[in-house]
DNA sequence: AACGTAGCACTAACCGTTAGGGTTTCAAAA
DNA sequence: TTTTGAAACCCTAACGGTTAGTGCTACGTT
C-alpha cells in the first residue's frame, strides 16, 4: 500500500506538477486565451501529447483540485457525526470551501476563470458531476432515506450555493442565507424519519458484515 | 417595424432555417459527433463561414429555441396576474416546459443531447444564462423585494428543476416534488414583507437611501 | 441609375485534441 | 543478473471546430 513510491511514480508526479505550475503561471501572466497548449508544452519542456496524458483538456489544467472539492463534500456527508443532521454538516464544509476560494491567493485564478467563457463552461460541467456525486452520497445514507429526486435536488442546491456565495459581496453571509433556504427545502422532504423525539433511539448496528473494503 | 419584410431578410431567414433543418436532420440520422460542420454546410449548399454567421457554434445548431425558453420563464414572472404568487406561476410554466420536452417529438433530440458531452456542456452554460436572466426578472419585481442572493438562488433552483424533472421517471410528479422544496426555500426569504404575526425583532433598515441604480 | 452594404463564398490558417508509431526507463519476474 | 513487459515519454501528422481576410453579388435606397 504505502510503500516508498518508486522512481517512476515520483518522476511522473514531478512532470505533472511541472506542467500544471507552468500552465498556471503562463495563464496568469498572459491570459488564458493568449496561451496555447503548444506554449505550455514548450515552456514545461515536454511534448504536447504528454500534457494531454496528464490532463484531459486545456481547462483541466486550471481545475486541478477538482477531485478534492468533490471528495470533501462527499465526506461531509459520509463522515459526519452519527447524530449530526445533514444540512449543518454540508453548510460547515461549504463555508470552508467558499472562504478558501474567496479569500486565499486564489483570487486571481477565479478572476481568470470568470473572464474566460471556456473556463466557465468547464466549471459548469464539473458542478454537474459534483452534484451527482453528492446526490449519490446523500441517497446512500440510510439515516436519511429520501427519494432520489429529493436527493438530487438538494445536492444541486448545495453545489449552486458554492458559486452563488463565491460571487456574492459577502460570501460568508451568503452561505448562511442560502443554507437557510436549503434547510427549509430539506425539511419538506421528511417522509420516513423520526429525528429525535422522546427516546434518542440510537440504532445499535446489529451486524456490520461489510464495512468498507 | 412590422413592415412586410424585404426579399433580403426573407432569404436570410430561409438560409438560416435551411441550415438548422439540415443540421438537425443529419445529426439525427448519423449522430452528432459523426457529422462535421463541413458536412452540414455542403448538404445545406452554403459555405462553412455562412453557417457560423448564423449560428455561434456547432452546438447552437441544436439549441435553436434557447431564447424561447429564457423568455417564457422571464414572462412567467413579469406577466403573471398581479395577485398571483411567484412560485406557483413559475411552477406552472416549468411544468409545461418539462412536459413539452419529455413528451413531444423532441425525445430523440434530447436523447442525442444526453449522448453527447459537448452538447451537455453547452446546455449547462445555457442554464447559467437562463438562471441569471430569471434572477434579474425576479429581482426587478417590486412586489417581491428579496435580496439579490435570494433571487439568484431561487432562480438557480428553478432552472435546476428543469433538468432534474426532465430526467426523472415521472417528470410531472418530479416538478411538483421539487417545487414543494422551492416553495419552502422561498418562504424563508421574507424580509421586507408582512406575512403575519409576531415580528421577530428584525432590524428595520431605517434609511434605504440608495435602492438600485 | 448609381451607390452602399448585407449576405455569402472561398481560401488558408489557428488551435485543441488524438492517432500512430517509436524510444527510453523503470520494475519485477526468470 | 538478465530478461521482459509496460509505463512514460517523444515526434509527426492529422482531424474538426472556428476565424480572418478578401472578394463578389444581389438587394434596398437615394
Amino acid at each position: 500500500m504505502t510503500v516508498p513510491p518508486g522512481r517512476r511514480e515520483r518522476k511522473k508526479a514531478a512532470t505533472r506538477r511541472k506542467i500544471a505550475e507552468t500552465a498556471l503561471r503562463l495563464f496568469l501572466e498572459r491570459g488564458y486565451d493568449e496561451v496555447g497548449i503548444r506554449d505550455v508544452a514548450a515552456e514545461a519542456d515536454v511534448a504536447v501529447t504528454t500534457v494531454f496524458s496528464h490532463f484531459a483538456s486545456k481547462e483541466a489544467l486550471v481545475f486541478e483540485q477538482d477531485e478534492d472539492f468533490e471528495q470533501r463534500l462527499r465526506r461531509a456527508v459520509t463522515d459526519r457525526a452519527p447524530d449530526e443532521p445533514l444540512i449543518p454538516a454540508l453548510r460547515r464544509e461549504m463555508r470552508e470551501l467558499v472562504l478558501h476560494c474567496a479569500a486565499d491567493s486564489a483570487v486571481p485564478i477565479w478572476r481568470m476563470i470568470d473572464a474566460s467563457p471556456a473556463l466557465r463552461k468547464y466549471e459548469e460541467s464539473m458542478r454537474l458531476r459534483h452534484a451527482e456525486s453528492l446526490a449519490t452520497a446523500i441517497a446512500a445514507d440510510p439515516a436519511l432515506s429520501r427519494t432520489p429526486t429529493a436527493c438530487r435536488t438538494i445536492a444541486r442546491f448545495v453545489i449552486d450555493a458554492h458559486s452563488l456565495a463565491r460571487e456574492a459581496p459577502d460570501p460568508d453571509a451568503a452561505v448562511h442565507e442560502i443554507f437557510r433556504m436549503i434547510e427549509a427545502a430539506w425539511q419538506t422532504t421528511t417522509p420516513t424519519e423520526r429525528p429525535r423525539p422522546a427516546v434518542p433511539a440510537r440504532n445499535t448496528e446489529p451486524a456490520p458484515a461489510t464495512t468498507s473494503p
